[in-house]
DNA sequence: TTGAAAGCGCTAACAC
DNA sequence: GTGTTAGCGCTTTCAA
């Protein structure tokens, strides 16, 4: 039923009454070919449906012109949009890429990263859950494999990334908050358990609301895949006193944070203003559009794979980059009710 | 600097004083051995970070437990969310994904499939540009590797597709908004060239109108990565008689209308209505949420995992499935102006 | 319970 | 310009 074996160089070879060196050569070499010759070898070779074997291939050059990638989810825009990127640059340089996702499950890295390093990879790019302390990086480290991590950072510069300023771009949001006159803000957050980058935009949040001189509000922490936010706002509205913004840990969250806000009754940005993070392309053309620090996903991804390159072509270990982020001002942050503008 | 060489079954074999044999054992049937060779295998194993090589194996085995994954982008979460659902079902059974990207471009899916026809995947999920009259699903057919269509859909199922019913789905959507007193109605659709879910689309939203004696208009095409739509639409909207709905072809398209339509001043939905196809995650949680015909996306791409599954474990080439859409009421569609209800 | 041997498809010396 | 040969890492008879 199911396909039958692909032809070997060897019945090339032989219908083409040459050596399999030659049928070879063919692909990797036609230069050297006398041109009679490598007509024959062509002939027989579209006769047969004949396709050369990566697999083969791979076995005697031990190389294998595969990365492998490994993200939590593709759900979330922000890695898929990542994913393309790093899928266009392979395809430039004729690398092919091999997916894993965890769904936010740090236990899941190990079997997937294996699974990745079964297949002899060149190597790797994730986004872990953490990156700090991470056994997974550690044996990638330990083997020498090369690998560039996508989102995640990590204090110090030790490892490999590709990421904007996390702390400094949550910064930022909040910062614009404060600036509209927002006085109480809270953050609602993917879990810290799940997610460094969570972490350290907590951090930026309390740097931005600190340097106002204003009381940082413990995160609220649900779920990345929560679909139903509304006992966790219910909760954070009925505090003493009540947030009048939120800043989400990102884009997806956000959303749902607004819809169910509404659900609630509350509406954005008239009772609630809302800032996000990612600038996932969706982000931009839903109206209100929200406002949010936007990272160039594809361009995570295309650097990534070109520092993976760079390393593979024999190039030093690379440095963490920090791509630039950009606080798009959409209409879902505006002052507070009852506040005096330029207060 | 970069990686060395992994340690080979040999190497365990010499460290751990049995043969090669013996490993391969360990990791394939560790019921054959002797639970002290065993031990003392895998410690000989773990001390070399000894990971059996894939390539080995597949080259040895003739089977790569790998499946190709070839769609137009992963921009559009409608595919990246197909595609979650694939990596999810591969998961579950030991399969590992490699994925190809054409953006669109039909003459990109030569390569595409090349590539992934190389590395021997047992078995390919794509979306083609157009699944009617395809080469390369010529060439599957011809080659008898097993494939699944996803999205794609082709009169009299000469193909193993997993979709929706595309013509009745669009048909739904379009009558929906002919119920609700609608009479001008224009499709915006993303490349017919590019894509045969846009023509089955068309088909349904002429179906549709004619159904109800209404005049079908020319479809307005645009390319699937708009990112500009106000040219296109301020033409709509000078025709002599202008639509007072838009039926789009899928929801990232509709969603970009949404914002050019505000952009050149028209209220959605006080001044036109729009209608989107897909249900993406995120045309759900905006607000006001997007009136859309809902693919169950994730479950595509799981149904077509699996039937590929069956279809390597021996069964038939895989029959069309067509899964249920559903219409999704949001709050882009009322009545137009000056209707009376219930007319 | 374990080992020896062969071979999966391919490429790169090396020889002619 | 082309052929011969060896071997990449692995699994699987077959024999002991």
């Amino acid at each position: 039923m199911t396909a039958p074996r692909p032809a070997t160089i060897q019945q090339v070879a032989r219908k083409a009454r040459v050596s399999a060196a030659t049928v070879s050569r063919l692909f990797n070499h036609p230069g050297l070919l006398d041109p009679a010759t490598a007509t024959r070898v062509r002939r027989a070779a579209t006769a047969l449906n004949f396709r050369p074997s990566r697999v083969g291939r791979n076995l005697r050059t031990e190389a294998t012109r595969t990365l492998g990638v490994l993200v939590p989810t593709l759900a979330n825009p922000v890695f898929a949009e990542c994913l393309d990127g790093i899928a266009a640059a392979a395809r430039d340089r004729g690398y092919s890429i091999l997916v894993e996702t965890t769904d936010y499950r740090a236990d899941a890295e190990h079997a997937t990263t294996e699974a990745l390093l079964g297949h002899r990879v060149e190597g790797l790019i994730l986004t872990v859950a953490d990156a700090r302390r991470n056994p997974e990086l550690a044996k990638l480290e330990r083997e020498r494999v090369p690998y560039v991590l996508v989102y995640n950072q990590v204090p110090g510069g030790r490892r490999p990334t590709v990421s904007v300023d996390n702390r400094a771009a949550a910064r930022d949001a909040v910062r614009l908050l404060v600036a509209a006159g927002h006085r109480r803000i809270a953050m609602v957050s993917g879990s810290f358990r799940a997610s460094d980058r969570a972490q350290l935009r907590y951090l930026g949040y309390r740097d931005a609301m600190a340097a106002a001189r204003l009381a940082a509000a413990e995160p609220v922490e649900v779920p990345f895949d929560i679909d139903d936010a509304r006992p966790a706002l219910a909760a954070v509205l009925a505090r003493r006193s009540a947030p009048t913004a939120l800043f989400c840990s990102n884009d997806l969250l956000a959303l749902v944070v607004m819809r169910d806000l509404a659900r609630l009754g509350r509406a954005v940005p008239g009772d609630v203003s809302v800032v996000g993070f990612d600038g996932i392309r969706l982000s931009e053309v839903l109206q209100p559009a929200l406002t949010t620090v936007v990272q160039p996903s594809r361009a995570i991804g295309r650097a990534a794979a070109e520092r993976l390159f760079a390393e593979l072509a024999g190039a030093a270990r690379p440095a963490p980059l920090l791509l630039p982020h950009r606080l798009r001002a959409g209409g879902t942050v505006v002052p507070p009710r009852g506040s005096s503008p330029k207060s």
